[in-house]
DNA sequence: CCTTGGAGAGTTTTT
DNA sequence: CTCTCCAAGG
C-alpha cells in the first residue's frame, strides 16, 4: 500500500525552480473558466463545479502549476473526500508536470487530523500512541457502558447502542448539543435524556482514559489544537500555505472551522463543490458550508464551471429536470455538446425478480454488442437492495464487484485478531483487552472486567495481568494469553508479531466459529497480505479504521477480469460508466423509507441526482412494481416520486412490454393530495407522529404541521402518509 | 457467572 | 438474513 509521505520538516533546501520545457500548456488544456481557477493562486477561491465539468482535472492541473510556480509541494494541502482521491490527483499532477507533485500532504480530513495530532496530541494531554475507533469499536464501548451503568435492563426500552451511538455522534458532526439534537431527531426517545447524558459523560472519559480516539474526536481534537493552543496551530499553519478542499459540500461545520483556522494567516484556500451533490448530512454535512464560504472568506472569487463533458445532452435533461425541482441551490444549468447516446429509458418490472432479468439481460446484450463489462455499472440505495440481482447475475455467470457495504475489518474475527495488534501499540485500550479475554472460555464480561480493573491498578500491566488470580476452570488457556503477549513485547517486525498471534489465535478461531470458520479464513489471510507492505504497526492499524479495504471480488484467479460494478449511491461518487443503471426506484427503497424529514428527501432527490449524472451514454431508470418486505409480504411498489412528474420527452418509457401496471391515462393529477385540501387549523393524523394540527402550506407540495409532542413538522404530500381527521 | 439456543427485531448511506 | 437480546441450564 503506498503511503502518503508526510515529513513535517522538509529539508528545506528543496529547489523551487519551474522544470523548463515539462510545461504543460494550460490554457489549451482547459476552458476559460477551468483556466481562471488554475491560475488564481493566491486568495479564497470557491469553485462551483457541476457533475462532469471537470473539477479533478481543474485540482490537478491547478496542483501542478502551483508547483511550477514555485511553491514546494510540501506547503501544498489538498484536502479531499477519499484516501484514493488524493492518490490519484497527485499521481495526475505528478505525470503532468513532476515526481515532486506527488510529495503533496493529501488525504481526507480524518487522516490529517490523525497524522497532525500524533505529533501534537500532548497539547491536548493524548499520547500519540492513541487508538483510533471506528463505528463498531464505538458501539462496543456504548455496549459496556450500558451493562456497567445499569441501563441494559430488560423492562428498561432503552434505545440500542446503535441508536445511541447516533445521537452522540450526530451531535458532534452537526455541532449541537445532545439536548437540542434529541429534541429535533429524536424527541421520542427524550424520556432517556438524563441516561443518554449520563453515558456519554462515560463514553468521553473512557476514550481519553484508554487512549482512544474515535472518528469524531480525531476532527474535534484537532480543531481544539488549531483554535486553543496557538503554538501548535503557527507551527501547522504556516507548514501549509496553500490549501485546496475537494468535495466542499460534504464538509461538516467542524470541518469548515478547521479549514478556517488552517488558512488564518494567508486566506489561500480553493474549496471546490457541488451543491447539488451534497449526500452527506447523514454525517453532518452541511451544504451551508458552501453557501457561506463567500461570507467567510473576504474579496473571494466564485468560479462556475457548467459545461459538461462526461454526459449526453439526453441524459443531462433528464438530470437537470431532476434537480430542477430541489428547494435551495445555487443556479446552474448544465449542458453538453455531446450527442451521441439515447434517451435514458424508465423501466417497470413486476417484481424484483423481473428487475433483476430485466438488467441481467439488458447487460448480456450490451456484452454482447462489445461493450466492456467493467464500463456498466448498477446503483442502488442501499448494500442490500441488490441481493436478488447478485444472485441473478451469479446464475448467468456474470463477473461482478460489489462495492459499498460491508467492509474487510468490520467483522468480528477480524476485529478478534487486530485487537491483539492494537493493544501492542496502545496498551492501556481496555476495549481491544476486553474483547481478548472474552475470546477465553469460561470467561464472560464480568471476568474480565475484574481482570481489567487489576490490571489497571498495577504498575506493570503485563505483570498485573500474569499476577490475577485465575479460575481453574479458565487457568490454561489465561496462561496461554499471558505467555503470548510476553513473546509479542519481544518481537519486533509487524509480519513476526503477526504470525505468533495467529499461532495463538488459531485454536480460538476454530471454537467461536465452528460454523463458518473455513470461509472466515480467507479474510485472515487477505489481511496478512495487507500487513506485509507495512514496516510500522501504528501507521497499519490507522490505514484498518482510517481506510478499510473492501473485501476483495472473489475471483478465481484471474486478477484483470472485466466485471461489472454493484455500487451504492453513495461510493459511487465522483466515478463515472458508459452504461449507468438505477434499480430499485420505488418509493420506500429510494427515497428511503428512513427518509420522514423534508431535508432528508431533499437529501434523497441529490442522491438520485448523483446516481444519474454518473453515465456517460446510457442510462436506465429500473423499478419493481412490487416488493417483498421482511415478514416475506408482497406489497404493491410505486415509482420513486422524483421521476413520477418529468416532462414525457426526457424518458423512453416502454409501455409496449406489457409491464406497467398503471396505465397512463388512470394517473393523472387526480390521485395526488393538494395542499388545499389541508385548511390550517384542520387535524391530520401521520403514521409517526400521531394525530397534529395543521399550520399553514410550506411549499407547493409541503405543509407545517404542529404534533402535540413532537413539534412542529414540515411534511412532504407526496411522501408523508396523512389522514385527514374531522375535528 | 458462563454458555447456549431460540426467538425477535431491525435493517441507509461513510470517515 | 444477521445481529441482538433473553431465559434457562450448567
Amino acid at each position: 500500500m503506498q503511503k502518503t509521505p508526510f515529513d513535517l520538516h522538509p529539508s528545506s533546501s528543496e529547489k523551487k525552480q519551474p522544470v523548463p520545457g515539462q510545461s504543460p500548456s494550460y490554457s489549451d488544456k482547459l476552458n476559460s473558466s477551468q483556466f481562471e481557477a488554475v491560475r488564481t493562486v493566491d486568495g479564497p477561491v470557491m469553485v462551483i463545479a457541476g457533475a462532469g465539468s471537470g473539477k479533478t482535472r481543474t485540482l490537478v492541473y491547478r496542483l501542478a502549476y502551483l508547483v511550477e510556480q514555485g511553491i514546494a509541494p510540501e506547503n501544498i494541502l489538498l484536502l479531499t473526500f477519499t484516501r484514493k482521491a488524493a492518490r490519484e490527483m497527485q499521481n495526475r499532477a505528478a505525470n503532468l508536470l513532476d515526481e515532486k507533485c506527488s510529495r503533496v500532504t493529501g488525504g481526507t480530513f480524518h487522516s490529517v487530523a490523525n497524522l497532525l495530532l500524533r505529533r501534537y496530541c500532548r497539547y491536548l494531554d493524548y499520547e500519540p500512541n492513541f487508538t483510533i475507533l471506528d463505528r463498531g469499536d464505538s458501539e462496543g464501548i456504548i455496549h459496556l457502558l450500558k451493562s456497567s451503568l445499569n441501563l441494559a435492563g430488560s423492562g428498561k426500552k432503552f434505545p440500542s447502542k446503535r441508536v445511541v451511538m447516533n445521537i452522540l455522534s450526530g451531535a458532534v458532526n452537526k455541532s449541537m448539543s445532545v439536548v437540542d439534537l434529541m429534541e429535533e431527531r429524536f424527541s421520542h426517545l427524550l424520556e432517556h435524556l438524563e441516561d443518554i447524558e449520563k453515558i456519554h459523560k462515560h463514553y468521553v472519559k473512557f476514550k481519553f482514559e484508554n487512549g482512544l480516539m474515535d472518528y469524531d474526536d480525531l476532527l474535534v481534537n484537532f480543531k481544539r489544537l488549531l483554535a486553543e493552543f496557538p503554538e501548535a496551530r503557527d507551527a501547522v499553519s504556516k507548514r501549509f500555505s496553500h490549501i485546496m478542499v475537494d468535495e466542499y459540500q460534504d464538509t461538516n461545520l467542524v470541518q469548515a472551522e478547521i479549514v478556517r483556522l488552517l488558512a488564518h494567516h494567508h486566506d489561500n484556500v480553493m474549496v471546490v463543490g457541488d451543491d447539488a451533490q451534497s449526500i452527506y448530512s447523514f454525517r453532518g454535512a452541511n451544504f451551508r458550508n458552501i453557501m457561506d464560504f463567500p461570507g467567510d472568506y473576504k474579496g473571494c472569487k466564485i468560479i462556475k464551471l457548467e459545461e459538461n463533458y462526461r454526459s449526453s445532452q439526453a441524459i443531462l435533461s433528464v438530470t437537470n429536470e431532476i434537480i430542477s425541482l430541489a428547494k435551495e441551490k445555487y443556479t446552474k444549468k448544465l449542458f453538453s455538446r455531446i450527442q451521441k447516446g439515447s434517451v435514458p429509458i424508465l423501466h417497470g418490472a413486476v417484481n424484483e425478480e423481473r428487475q433483476a432479468g430485466y438488467v441481467a439481460g439488458r447487460i448480456q446484450s450490451l456484452h454482447m454488442e462489445g461493450k466492456p463489462l467493467r464500463e456498466i455499472a448498477i446503483l442502488f440505495r442501499s448494500g442490500f437492495h441488490a441481493y436478488k440481482l447478485e444472485l441473478e447475475l451469479n446464475s448467468r455467470q456474470l463477473p461482478f464487484e460489489k462495492r459499498g457495504g460491508q467492509k474487510l475489518t468490520e467483522s468480528a474475527h477480524m476485529k478478534d485478531v487486530l485487537s491483539f495488534l492494537r493493544i501492542l501499540v496502545n496498551p492501556l485500550d481496555h476495549l481491544s483487552w476486553n474483547r481478548i479475554l472474552l475470546q477465553l472460555d469460561k470467561v464472560g464480561p464480568k471476568t474480565a472486567q475484574r481482570i481489567l480493573q487489576k490490571t489497571k491498578e498495577a504498575e506493570d500491566p503485563l505483570a498485573g495481568l500474569k499476577a490475577y488470580p485465575a479460575a481453574k476452570s479458565w487457568r490454561e488457556g489465561f496462561l496461554k494469553l499471558v505467555e503470548l503477549m510476553e513473546e509479542l513485547s519481544q518481537t519486533s517486525s509487524p509480519a513476526a508479531s503477526f504470525e505468533r498471534v495467529m499461532e495463538y489465535y488459531e485454536p480460538i478461531f476454530e471454537r467461536i466459529y465452528h460454523d463458518d470458520y473455513p470461509s472466515r479464513r480467507r479474510d485472515l489471510d487477505q489481511l496478512k497480505d495487507i500487513l506485509s507492505g507495512y514496516q510500522d504497526l501504528g501507521s497499519f492499524i490507522d490505514d484498518t479504521t482510517l481506510d478499510p479495504p473492501d473485501i476483495p471480488p472473489t475471483d478465481n484467479g484471474a486478477v484483470d477480469e472485466d466485471r461489472l460494478i454493484l455500487s451504492t449511491v453513495h461510493s459511487a461518487k465522483g466515478l463515472e460508466w458508459d452504461t449507468v443503471f438505477i434499480i430499485n426506484l420505488a418509493k420506500g427503497k429510494f427515497p428511503s423509507a428512513h427518509a420522514r424529514y423534508n431535508d432528508e428527501l431533499e437529501e434523497e432527490r441529490r442522491l438520485l441526482y448523483v446516481a444519474a449524472t454518473r453515465a456517460r451514454e446510457n442510462l436506465f431508470f429500473v423499478y419493481p412494481l412490487e416488493t417483498v418486505g421482511a415478514d416475506r409480504r408482497r406489497t404493491p411498489a410505486v415509482l420513486t416520486p422524483f421521476l413520477a412528474d418529468l416532462s414525457p420527452h426526457v424518458l423512453q418509457s416502454p409501455i409496449s412490454s406489457g409491464l406497467r401496471a398503471t396505465p397512463y391515462p388512470g394517473r393523472e393529477k387526480k390521485k395526488k393530495v393538494q395542499t388545499s385540501a389541508f385548511a390550517p387549523g384542520s387535524i391530520v393524523k401521520h403514521s409517526f407522529f400521531g394525530r397534529g394540527r395543521v399550520i399553514e402550506a410550506s411549499g407547493p407540495r409541503s405543509i407545517d404541521v404542529d404534533f402535540s409532542g413532537h413539534g412542529i413538522k414540515t411534511l412532504h404530500l407526496d411522501f408523508a402518509k396523512l389522514e385527514i381527521c374531522d375535528s
